[in-house]
DNA sequence: ATGGCGACAGGATGTCGA
């Protein structure tokens, strides 16, 4: 099974480089998010031609979430409120930022985690918040769900190695040690990194900056992750990043990750 | 040091992203 995520910046914008991106690939499950449409305006059908069921999870502008999947997916949880409960979700639903569900007795939880802005802002405190609930989220999730993939554009570069210029980079977002630490939680309740199970160096990264020609410099960050429980590690034969269509004309700021396991 | 670029909403330019 092959499961891809991307950030694609809006889906209207980028969605013919989707369609030709999943015709040369063999992607049975992909994640998206920034689609940036609200649920009804959201083109649907070219993906559902190619043979995709398609989960939206939109709003207006901002965010926004997706699943295309080969096989059906029966239940669709969106949001954190399912699980959590209104109390102790509050105002965090109001963006669209997490869609999950069951395929082959594997639960894919897409995630969209908060930018942040800059270290101490009303943003950055949004984030550790968003991250602090996701791990209650997580925690239940894994109870009913042991096989579990949760991947998407984290907005967090785990390890310098992770960074194009690691120097100075405490304060910075996407690389603070408490958003660092966030992570470390989500981690530690038996989620491993599916990317670093087969490559150590640094230099592969995920996201460059559209200014100051980021990409052809190759100064970019590894923020889009793959987390897995362990015997989905264990099942994992590859993980890869393809810069191809970042390449193009009009790309997202983001390369999609594809990761595999066999059976 | 700052801004660079791109998408969106709305109908000029401000907000947001990372």
């Amino acid at each position: 099974m092959k499961i891809a995520t991307w950030n694609v910046n809006s889906i209207r914008t980028r969605q013919d480089q989707v369609l030709s991106w999943l015709q040369g690939q063999d992607i049975d499950v992909l994640c998206l998010q920034e689609t940036k449409v609200i649920d009804q305006d959201f083109p649907r059908s070219p993906f559902e031609e190619l043979g995709y069921h398609v989960y939206i999870y939109g709003q207006k502008a901002y965010n926004g979430v997706a699943i295309f999947s080969r096989l059906n997916i029966e239940s669709v949880i969106m949001g954190f409120t399912p699980i959590l409960g209104a109390d102790q979700v509050g105002e965090l639903d109001d963006q669209k930022r997490v869609i999950a569900g069951v395929i082959d007795d594997i639960c894919i939880v897409n995630v969209y985690i908060p930018n942040g802005s800059s270290v101490g802002s009303d943003k950055y405190e949004y984030k550790l918040q968003w991250l602090n609930r996701l791990g209650d989220y997580l925690q239940q999730m894994l109870i009913k769900y042991p096989h579990l993939c949760i991947c998407g554009d984290f907005n967090i570069a785990p390890e310098d190695r992770d960074i194009y210029n690691p120097q100075n980079r405490e304060n910075h977002i996407m690389a603070s040690a408490a958003e660092r630490q966030a992570l470390d939680a989500i981690a530690n309740l038996g989620l491993a990194d599916g990317f670093r199970k087969f490559t150590q160096d640094g230099g592969h990264f995920t996201w460059w900056d559209y200014r100051a020609a980021s990409f052809t410099r190759n100064r970019g960050w590894r923020i889009d992750h793959h987390y897995l429980s362990p015997g989905l590690y264990q099942n994992a034969i590859a993980c890869y990043i393809d810069t191809e269509p970042r390449t193009q004309p009009k790309p997202s700021d983001h390369a999609p990750v594809i990761l595999e396991i066999g059976t």
